[in-house]
DNA sequence: TGTACATCAGTGAACGCGCGTTCACTGATGTAC
DNA sequence: TGTACATCAGTGAACGCGCGTTCACTGATGTAC
């Protein structure tokens, strides 16, 4: 039966919404486009109302998975280190590496996006990650030097990038040991601490 | 028909490298076990007399797709920097990064293996892991202190960790933002900055 | 060394199953009058 | 405001297909004598 605007505007959130968590628990070949809409409480017919094909709506789901984590980022004040310390230490947490479905979208699908390159998902995941890599850059630099200079603006920019890298990295390497608590929590405890170094250098 | 010991021998290596390949450039869920046969020049049904299950399967080709790297990895000699600068120069080079199907399993394949916790695969991957974490430490005390001590012994093996989480990092990311070549560049280009930072400080 | 035969790696048809996608249909929505 | 009707989001059966796995069979290998 027809619906509602609003709630077909609803619907196409909910199947985003489950598509989003699936996917980055199970990988985008590990579940298949009936479970999804299953999960958003619709039938695998309804969903070809809103997306094209199972990849167009897997370039969507992952644009929407990094909403939430861009959200958090661009609540850190420029200047606060104090507020992107907390920010990373929660990226770097247990708590996070526990939480695949609701974490981050690099972390959970970046291997998995560069592997679809030519498509909406790998586009969708490089605008993430440029996003990232902006949004560090310039807390970074509002952190240590607000009269700035192109030199020292590279610099940041490369400073976000290996920040981010090691981010990303001890959080996929943290979450492949999990059968070795001590290791993979060594893995979250290390990237924190070179976190530190990063904040305290100039 | 039946086939000599060798030949069955050779064919389970077959098997498995055509696996390794595969596998980390689709993912394990990317390719069916009929296509690794075929690739190996044999088809599906004799897998079976090697490997229980594609499950079974593919924890041996993620043990398998180790071997080459941490060959390499064996064969820089402790306390020559100079040998350990041109490994890391090698991982974080364009050519790794395209060269996904026998480049870093962790890079390809670790949040993948994440994913089976409780197989032999992520198993296999934390092994791996491990490894090389190991082997960085050792690279690192043999480069800085010959005479140790259990505290600057930890220290080495936390630097190891996250100078490897952001080679892994690094890779991940570049390869995912392939489609801007400036950013996937300056992704190992960063990464191999910092490594400079990490040998020289002492 | 030569012969008879048990072994078993590899073949390919067959299985049940879940996949992505299509489509005739439903019926509440929202518009035209 | 009330009525008639076109719209279209969502349903669920059906499609062709490739998946992982099984199994009767093949025939070269390698052993027993």
């Amino acid at each position: 039966m027809k619906v509602s605007r609003e709630q077909a505007e609803q619907n196409r959130e909910s199947l985003l919404d489950a598509a989003s968590r699936l996917y980055r628990e199970h990988g985008f070949d590990g579940v298949g486009v009936g479970q999804v809409a299953k999960e958003a409480g619709l039938t695998h017919g309804g969903l070809y109302a809103h997306f094209d094909s199972k990849d167009d709506f897997i370039g969507e789901a992952c644009s929407h998975a990094f909403v939430k984590g861009l959200g958090s980022l661009e609540a850190v004040p420029p200047g606060d280190l104090q507020a992107f310390a907390r920010f990373v230490k929660q990226y770097l947490s247990d708590r996070h590496r526990d939480d695949v479905a609701t974490g981050c979208p690099m972390a959970a699908l970046a291997a998995d996006a560069a592997r679809r390159q030519g498509g909406h998902t790998a586009e969708a995941m490089t605008a993430g990650i440029d996003q990232y890599v902006s949004h560090f850059a310039a807390l970074l630099q509002a952190g240590h030097d607000p009269d700035t200079n192109a030199a020292k603006k590279a610099d940041h920019r490369a400073d976000a990038m290996t920040l981010l890298s090691t981010m990303v990295g001890a959080l996929v390497l943290a979450r492949a040991t999990r059968s070795e608590p001590a290791t993979s929590r060594k893995f979250l405890a290390a990237a924190r601490t070179q976190f530190d170094g990063v904040i305290r250098q100039d």
